[in-house]
DNA sequence: TTTCTTCTCTACCATTTGGTAGACGCTCTT
DNA sequence: AAGAGCGTCTACCAAATGGTAGAGAAGAAA
């Protein structure tokens, strides 16, 4: 029992708790009843509002991808904005996961549990700025700032894929890291993979800079 | 209803079959019911082999983890036997999921609803190994060979989190994929992921060759 | 005041769940 | 022939599941 903050209407918090509770256990391993209970309120409450279960899988869903609907066109507007593109666009997608994991997982869960309807759902928010994206990047290629030989949409689809998952696994991920115990280490290996994960799209992505004589 | 060869021993039947139920719709959402009509058997047959659903779930990563334990020797051998490091793991990682992608999908699974548990066992299962490879990358840096900046750890971690998500999420990175009608264009779109990321990995691996003259 | 709407509740439902008890048949040993 | 295991079955169980019916509290509208 959570009782996410009593203030907040009932329908709201539900999104909230089912949200947690879908990403830490998926939406099969999650019971009405456990949403209900980590609301505060009665099963049938919960049902009032969501009619069923299918339906506040998809709303739990279409709630974080709206999310994601704000996060984007901020940062292409930064990076419009003078900023590199780069660090805008790849800062941002961080972020977004970073500041709240278990969007990453929830969203991993869900390509896994329903990958069809997924692929769509993404299609859909995803392809228009997608597109923006890999044009920045064939743009780069003609300029020489990129390498030649890299697929721009296929290259693109790596680094989300990498981006979610690296932030969906992040618990699992200190498997490999020396030692657990220490927090310090923890936060300093957490941080020197998301530093690893930078480097590895940007030295993918860009060409090497002329040596300097 | 599958009825998996029913001249295999129902024991191992039960672990193909949950392998792929759980793979598809993760453990929560398969019943024993379900294992059971897959394998064309009764439920308490299922129960008579895997005393509880847990024994089951656990007895069907130890055998993909088995599976994994004979895959990475083989691929260091080819390594030392005078193929190239690279191409050489590399191929077997990706040959590993490739030619099941139910595993990638397992794998990811179990990161996300028993990470505690999985962190320990991956911990387990490839620390010898990625010692090594971490090893002979930290070896490529004296050399010269391999970035500087680079983090071998890190590294290597985000990579195998790459190429473990990147099959567990084929079905859904098609979201991206121009067209999906043609099953000829779908075997492009996969091709060329799994060519851009080798290629990812290996860029932001190896530095840039002196500029041929 | 009365009525209508909105929301939460108690009580209940059929089905499915993970799991058990114990009978039945098979083969292998003595 | 008589057991002894072994593996599968039918029959069953308590608990949990997703979902429904309908009562009642509270506020807004008439």
């Amino acid at each position: 029992m959570t009782f996410s903050s009593p203030d907040m209407p009932v329908r709201e918090r539900c999104l909230r708790e089912a949200t947690r509770l879908f990403a830490d256990r998926g939406v099969a391993g999650t019971s009405i009843q456990a949403v209900a209970d980590a609301v505060g309120v009665r099963k049938p409450s919960v049902l009032y509002h969501f009619p069923s279960k299918d339906v506040l899988r998809v709303a739990v869903i279409d709630a974080m991808l709206e999310r994601w609907k704000e996060v984007i066109p901020r940062a292409l507007a930064d990076a419009a904005g003078g900023k590199p593109r780069f660090e805008a666009i790849m800062g941002a997608v961080l972020d977004f996961f970073e500041d709240a994991p278990h969007r990453a997982r929830l969203l991993v869960r869900e390509c896994l549990d329903q990958p069809d309807e997924m692929r769509d759902r993404l299609a859909h928010h995803l392809r228009p700025w997608m597109g923006l994206v890999t044009e920045a990047i064939a743009l780069g290629q003609r300029e020489g700032r990129v390498h030649e030989d890299l697929d721009p949409e296929a290259y693109l689809n790596e680094i989300v894929v990498l981006a979610s998952s690296h932030y969906a696994m992040t618990t699992v991920s200190h498997a490999v890291a020396p030692d657990r115990s220490d927090p310090q280490r923890d936060r300093d290996w957490e941080r020197r993979c998301r530093n690893e994960l930078v480097r590895i799209a940007q030295t993918s992505l860009f060409r090497p800079r002329p040596l300097p004589a």
